[in-house]
DNA sequence: TCAAAACGTTGCGGTAGAGCAATGTTTGGC
DNA sequence: GCCAAACATTGCTCTACCGCAACGTTTTGA
């Protein structure tokens, strides 16, 4: 069960088996249903949860309510609403399994306990916020610099993943257009 | 030289002057006129710069050869280019000074070094990450769920420093939208 | 100090993408 | 295995914002 969990602190670290076993067992086996949600807007966010089997979606809701997704985690990846949990405010983001899944969960007070106790848990943390970071600068970029075609080749080319897994309302979504012109928009390709 | 710094450091870690004294050498203290770059396009950042007086931009050039301007460092804050400085990649972001200014500059290694043995400062970049995180993932809601006028009007109310301190060229670039539209939304609010 | 250059404004026309409506296609719960 | 509900496609129209051109105003540097 921490196999994928262990892996990831090893890559990323070089920990050895020990120091993790020191640590793993604040994580908790969590299945979820495909669409159910683990935290919706309005609530504060006070966990943070390592996807073994499965993917998570962050997303939000826009003034006119349009869903636009902030990201993916698929598998051997961290999701959580990262904003909500840092500032202990309620979350303007939602937090969906749209696979069925299966996730490792940690508290936010015991996941904070090991960032300031276990070097290579702060190294982690730090090496998320810094990829989380990155990310939204590059999504930025994208959106300002480039138009929604060029957004859709780019994920075509680089993230087929993202295409064949999931559903057209959700690409869209993460392209920041409706349906309707993503639909428009392959009929083009 | 070192007062503000000191004074950044004690707010968010309540460090005393000896600890500080320890490592404050790192940052060297350098002037630059108004509109002088620190970094340009394509160059990897081997810095991290504490702006004592004046104010640095952070902005990118897309496609179409428009400015995006990303971030605004003012006194007392930290600015860099803060993904190249991580990935050590030739850099997207230009780093200017929008006005003369005073800057307390350390170098990525020495910074690095500091993050790795000093609490206080491990704590201080772990504060700047999430920071500048928060900052991207507004700035994206921002950019997706609001239109032009709605986002200068939210600058008039809660950033009115950054309308009456830089030009309309700036602010334009900041918000997003053309020099053009900018005028046309203020002839219009 | 004064001319050149940069900046700001506004009229006009163009374009990417939104949004409704109507229709065809998948999907999943019983 | 079937039917309702959700999803996908496409024609038509509409809007926010772009971008040029032309002109007035401010800034700057020799």
């Amino acid at each position: 069960m921490y196999k994928p969990l262990y892996q990831y602190f090893q890559e990323k670290t070089g920990i050895d088996q020990n120091s993790f076993s020191g640590f793993c067992h604040y994580f908790k086996l969590k299945k979820i249903k495909k669409n159910e949600h683990l935290l919706m807007e309005g609530e504060v966010c006070t966990f943070n949860a390592f996807v073994n089997k499965g993917c998570l979606r962050i997303y939000t809701i826009n003034n006119e309510g349009q869903e636009l997704t902030r990201y993916f985690a698929f598998e051997g990846k961290f999701g959580t609403a990262l904003t909500s949990l840092i500032e202990q405010k309620p979350s303007f983001e939602f937090v969906q399994a749209i696979e069925k899944s299966e996730l490792l969960i940690i508290s936010r007070q015991n996941f904070y306990h090991l960032v300031d106790t276990v070097p290579q848990v702060n190294f982690i943390y730090r090496n998320i916020l810094e990829m989380a970071y990155i990310t939204s600068q590059k999504r930025i970029y994208d959106l300002q610099g480039q138009s929604a075609i060029e957004r859709l080749k780019w994920l075509l080319e680089y993230q087929p993943k993202i295409l064949s897994r999931l559903s057209s309302k959700v690409i869209a979504s993460y392209l920041g257009v409706t349906p309707y012109t993503l639909s428009r928009l392959k009929a083009e390709l």
